[in-house]
RNA sequence: GCGGGUGUAGUUCAAUGGUAGAACGAAAGCUUCCCAAGCUUUAGGCGAGGGUUCGAUUCCCUUCACCCGCUCCA
C-alpha cells in the first residue's frame, strides 16, 4: 500500500490534518479530523472497555494466573519535577550532546568516550598525544581507529593506553583539542556540550522563574505509580490488581517523522498492572499474549503484526522482560516494523524510586540508590512507604509491575494502514472500476451506517430519515439523500461505514430495507422494524 | 541535526518573468428505482517572509512543512 495514497484519503475525508496548517504547519503535530476523532475515540473506548470496565474481576481470564482487579486513574499533563528526577526521565532525556563540526555526527556527551594514547618510545620530545573518540567496548573504538593508529605506531613506536575511559563530558578544553571523531576522524573539532531537552519545559506560575520549571510528562506511567497508595487506600483493591490511563504525552523527539508515528504530542493507553514479586513472571506472559491478541481481535492481520521479545541485551536497566507489539507500517522498509505497544515488566523499580529516591544499577546487577558526588542520594524519593500488605497471607512486599503500554496514535495510524484498500468493482455500466474502501472492524468505524432513499421522492427521503433518527439514539450514523445511491456508497467506503441502509421501491410495499455489506457488497433486506438491532448485532 | 528532493484548488497534476488551467472531488438544481451515470450552474489555489525587477507563482535568499537517505529513537 502506497503510504500517499493514505495521507491523501486522511486530508480528504477528514481523519487527519496537519496542526495548525493554515499557518504552514508544525513538525510532529497532527489533528484528528471529524472521522479521525471518532476513530481514535472508538480505539480508547474499545481498549478501556475490554481492559477495565468489562474485566470479570470474579473468574479467572483465559489465559490469566488468577483473578484479578482493574480501576482507573486520569492524571495530570504536569507533575512534581521531582517526579521525572526520580523516575530517571529528567536524566535521560536532559542530555548534553556534542556535535562533530565537521561530519556533523551526534553523540550523547556521556556515552561518548575518550581513550587515552600514549607514545613512550617515540624519539619525538613532543609525541603525539591523541585521545580516540568513540561509543561501546575498548576494543570497538580502538578497532574504529585502527587507520590512524597504524600510522602513528609507523611513527612512534607502540602506543600505551591509559586506563580508564573518561567520557567527552568530563574531557577538559586540551583534551577535547586532542579528542578524534569517531566518525570522519577529526581531531579537536567537536562543539561544546549542549543542552538538548526531550521533555517539554514550562514554568508554573505567571511570575514564575526557572526555579519553577516544569515538564509536561513524556509518559503517563508515573501517574498511576505516583497514586499507587492513594489507589489501594480508596479503593479497597487488592493485589494483583492493573491501573489503566489514557492520555497524552509528550516528547521533544529529534525526528518526528512517518505521518503521526512519531509525534511530539501523542496519546498512550498504558496499564500497571501490581502484582507479587513470584508470580510477576506469569502475569507479564499473561499480559503480553492478551495485548497481542487485542489487536488481532480488532482485524490487525497475522503477518503484518508481530510480538517481539526483547533479547537480554536489549533489556532497560530496570526490566528483566519486555516484548514489543509491532506493526509493518507501509512506510518502513520490507522486513522492518515499528512499536505499537511495549509490554514491559519493571519489577519493583518504579515503586522503590519513588519511595526512595533515583536508582541505578550496580555492578551486581541489583539496583541502588544513585548517589551525588557528596556522597548523597542524587534524588531523594517522596519517602513514602509504597509497599502493599496481604493480610491474607501476612506478608509486607513491594509489588512488581507489568507494564502494557500503547501508542493510541499508532494503533490508529496501524488500523487505518490495515484498513486502506483497493479493489474493483463494476459500475452502473458493467465497467471494472478501482474502489478505495477502508476496511475498519465494525466496532472501531467511526460511522457504523448510513441511509439513504434511494431516489429522493414517493416519502423515501422520510422513511430514511425516520431510520436514522431511531439509529442515531444509539449509534454515529450518517443520513444522505443527493446524487446517486452509487456514489453515496463509495462516499461511505471511504469512510469505512461498514452498513448502508436504503430505502427503496419495495419499502413502500412491504416495509423493508436493504443493507450492504461494505466489504462484500452483498445486500439483504431487514424489516424497518429490526434495523437497529441489525445494525447493534453487527457493530457490537 | 545533516544531505537530497518537493511545495500551484479539497485531492492528483499542468502551464507561465506580464497575477493561473484540467481532471476528480465539493456545493446547488434537474433527472435518476442499487454501486463514483447524464445535463446545467457555482465556489475554490501559487506554503510564509524578504530581495532582484517596471512587473515574481516563475529568478535569488531566508524560513516553514512534507517525502527519501543518514543520525536518533528511555
Amino acid at each position: 500500500m502506497d503510504m500517499e495514497k493514505l495521507v491523501s484519503l486522511c486530508k480528504r475525508r477528514g481523519f487527519l490534518f496537519q496542526s495548525s496548517e493554515i499557518y504552514g504547519g508544525l513538525n510532529g503535530f497532527w489533528d484528528y479530523g471529524p472521522l479521525g476523532v471518532e476513530l481514535k475515540r472508538n480505539i480508547k473506548d474499545a481498549w478501556w472497555r475490554d481492559m477495565v470496565t468489562a474485566h470479570d474481576e470474579m473468574s479467572v481470564t483465559p489465559g490469566a494466573p488468577a483473578t484479578y482487579e482493574m480501576t482507573g486513574l486520569d492524571c495530570t499533563i504536569i507533575m512534581h519535577p521531582q517526579v521525572w528526577k526520580c523516575s530517571g526521565h529528567y536524566d535521560l532525556f536532559c542530555d548534553m550532546m556534542v556535535d562533530c563540526k565537521d561530519c556533523k555526527s551526534r553523540f550523547r556527551a556521556d556515552h561518548l568516550l575518550a581513550i587515552e594514547l600514549q607514545f613512550p618510545n617515540s624519539k619525538e620530545t613532543d609525541a603525539p598525544h591523541v585521545l580516540l573518540g568513540g561509543t561501546g567496548e575498548k576494543e570497538e573504538i580502538i578497532e574504529r581507529h585502527k587507520k590512524k593508529l597504524k600510522k602513528l605506531v609507523r611513527v612512534h613506536g607502540d602506543y600505551l593506553t591509559l586506563s580508564g575511559f573518561m567520557t567527552y563530558g568530563q574531557l577538559n578544553e586540551d583534551g577535547r583539542k586532542k579528542f578524534i571523531c569517531p566518525e570522519c576522524g577529526q581531531q579537536g573539532n567537536m562543539t561544546e556540550p549542549r543542552e538538548f531537552n526531550l521533555m517539554f519545559k514550562t514554568i508554573v506560575g505567571a511570575m514564575g522563574t526557572e526555579n519553577d520549571a516544569a515538564f509536561l510528562r513524556p509518559e503517563t506511567a508515573q501517574g498511576i505509580f505516583v497514586n499507587f497508595k492513594n489507589v489501594v487506600d480508596s479503593t479497597r483493591v487488592r493485589i494483583p490488581f492493573g491501573i489503566a490511563q489514557v492520555g497524552k504525552s509528550f516528547r521533544n523527539e529529534i525526528t518526528p517523522r512517518n505521518f503521526t508515528f512519531r509525534s511530539r504530542e501523542f496519546e498512550q493507553m498504558e496499564i500497571e498492572f501490581f502484582c507479587h514479586p513470584d508470580s510477576s513472571r506469569d502475569w507479564y506472559e499473561y499480559w503480553r499474549d492478551r495485548r497481542m491478541r487485542w489487536y488481532t481481535e480488532l482485524g490487525l492481520s497475522g503477518d503484518r503484526l508481530i510480538l517481539r521479545e526483547h533479547a537480554e541485551d536489549e533489556l532497560s536497566h530496570y526490566s528483566c522482560g519486555t516484548a514489543d507489539i509491532e506493526y509493518a507500517f507501509p512506510f518502513l522498509t520490507e522486513g522492518e516494523f515499528g512499536e505499537l505497544e511495549g509490554i514491559a515488566h519493571r519489577g519493583d523499580f518504579d515503586l522503590r524510586s519513588h519511595m526512595e529516591g533515583k536508582l541505578v544499577k550496580n555492578e551486581e546487577g541489583c539496583l541502588v540508590l544513585e548517589t551525588g558526588p557528596d556522597g548523597k542520594p542524587k534524588y531523594k524519593g517522596s519517602g513514602r512507604d509504597l509497599t502493599y500488605r496481604d493480610d491474607q497471607a501476612k506478608e509486607r512486599f513491594t509489588p512488581h509491575v507489568i507494564e502494557p503500554s500503547a501508542g493510541a496514535d499508532r494503533a490508529t495510524l496501524a488500523f487505518l494502514c490495515e484498513a486502506y484498500t483497493e479493489d474493483e468493482q463494476p459500475n452502473d455500466k458493467g465497467q471494472m472500476q478501482t474502489r478505495v474502501v477502508m476496511k475498519l472492524h465494525p466496532r472501531i468505524a467511526p460511522i457504523k451506517a448510513a441511509v439513504f432513499p434511494l431516489v429522493k421522492k414517493d416519502g423515501m427521503p422520510e422513511i430514511a430519515q425516520g431510520i436514522y433518527r431511531d439509529l442515531k439514539k444509539r449509534f454515529n450514523v450518517f443520513y444522505d439523500e443527493k446524487g446517486a445511491v452509487g456514489r453515496r456508497y463509495r462516499r461511505q467506503d471511504e469512510a469505512g461505514t461498514p452498513y448502508c441502509i436504503t430505502v427503496d421501491g419495495q419499502t413502500l410495499d412491504d416495509q423493508t430495507v436493504t443493507v450492504r455489506d461494505r466489504d462484500t457488497l452483498e445486500q439483504w433486506r431487514v424489516n424497518v422494524a429490526d434495523v437497529v438491532e441489525e445494525i447493534a448485532g453487527r457493530v457490537g
